[in-house]
DNA sequence: TAAAGTCAGAATGTTATCAATGAGGACGAA
DNA sequence: TTCGTCCTCATTGATAACATTCTGACTTTA
């Protein structure tokens, strides 16, 4: 898909940033990651403008381009827009949700539930992005343009930090089922009980990375 | 304040775009750009990318970079995020208001009340400039560093369409008449009130461009 | 010793130039 | 006329080299 150098390198850094290769903090040489890619740095500058707009990477002039660090305020600041969003969209999309949809987010909680049964070593990736896929589908049966671009982002940013490889046994169940009860709520097309079911699903996603406190 | 010829390109493009100079569709070409700013190209990328990703400008490739043309729908859905958003923003604001806070926004809304029973032909970006001045510091009074970022993109975008040159006399008013209202509900540390009247200052706005439909 | 000034080095900001790509029009055949 | 092909040109994509600015260390001086 990408065909341009540029978004190469930007699929690259942000790879790196949310995988943890690239820790916060992190200084980001420009001409270091031109040679590491084997380009010039024009695409590698275009690819840190776009993730300081992204909130990935912070950028002061001259002197270059930092891994955001986010403090525990950010992160609990993070997940209430979240539920704020993600509530609404939920509810919106009990009312407009269609076969087709329902249909997609069956398949993928059922390809969840198979990779978190799973032993590969890559499991927690292929989880993620299953996981992302499904939120997409909710968003995306909300028909909100505004609110599912807003949302890609957040949702990003929450993701640097969380990785399913933090669940327990019990919370990763828990989700799963959270998605179970999601698609029901939505196929019986009610809006408060699917803006629920996401409340809970992301008020627990908030505790894995920070248990108390 | 900015001092890279990025940053100044950057500042340029918005204002023009903001203000309706460039109109939405119009076609933007780096090289000429470039010439009128007097700058090379780079600058001038840089600054297309980043309003790209705010929104304001739509990028094809090898076309060139267009100004966003906004359905009504998309209005309309930005106008539902501002209320959810803004609504939060006051609600969160009322119970962790400061005194300073408050007595920012009374002089703002009596220099708007000036402002708008003056005559000067620019005493609409004036009001403009106040009024989000005002915003931002409800916003601020939230302590919300997330809701605020998330915000400031929606609100730009809600504001190329917006000039309160289209406000009627009787619009204009009550706009004023919320702003007291909010202070009010605001100092007397009141979430509720202060969320529905941000709510009713939000919804009324939203027919100022488009009288009925 | 401490404070201020200076200078070298490194990184980013900017430019000019070349390369590659796709849009749109001219042309011809069915 | 309509469709398809090819060509041309405008515009963006990428590179390398130059300019500017910041940082930090070294020197000087009181």
């Amino acid at each position: 898909m990408p065909r341009t150098s540029a978004s190469i390198v930007y699929k690259t850094l942000k790879d790196r940033i949310l995988s943890g290769t690239l820790a916060a903090g992190d200084h980001i040489r420009e001409e270091e990651l031109a040679t590491d890619l084997g380009c010039s740095r024009t695409p590698v500058r275009e690819a840190i403008r776009q993730l300081e707009a992204e909130g990935l990477l912070e950028l002061s002039p001259h002197k270059g381009a930092y891994v955001t660090s986010w403090t525990d305020e950010d992160i609990a600041q993070i997940y209430q827009m979240r539920l704020l969003l993600e509530g609404r969209a939920s509810k919106l999309a009990a009312s407009k949700i269609k076969e087709f949809h329902l249909e997609k987010l069956c398949v993928l909680a059922e390809e969840m539930e198979r990779a978190s049964k799973g032993t590969r070593p890559d499991r927690f990736s292929l989880i993620t992005d299953l996981n992302n896929a499904f939120h997409g589908i909710v968003h995306e049966a909300s028909g909100e343009t505004m609110l599912i671009s807003t949302l890609k982002g957040i949702i990003q940013v929450s993701m640097v930090r969380n990785t399913f490889s933090l669940y327990s046994k019990e919370q990763l169940s828990r989700s799963m089922n959270h998605h179970r009860e999601l698609i029901t709520a939505l196929s019986h097309q009610d809006p408060e009980w699917a803006e629920a079911v996401m409340h809970c699903h992301i008020r627990s996603a908030r505790w894995v990375t920070k248990p108390r406190s």
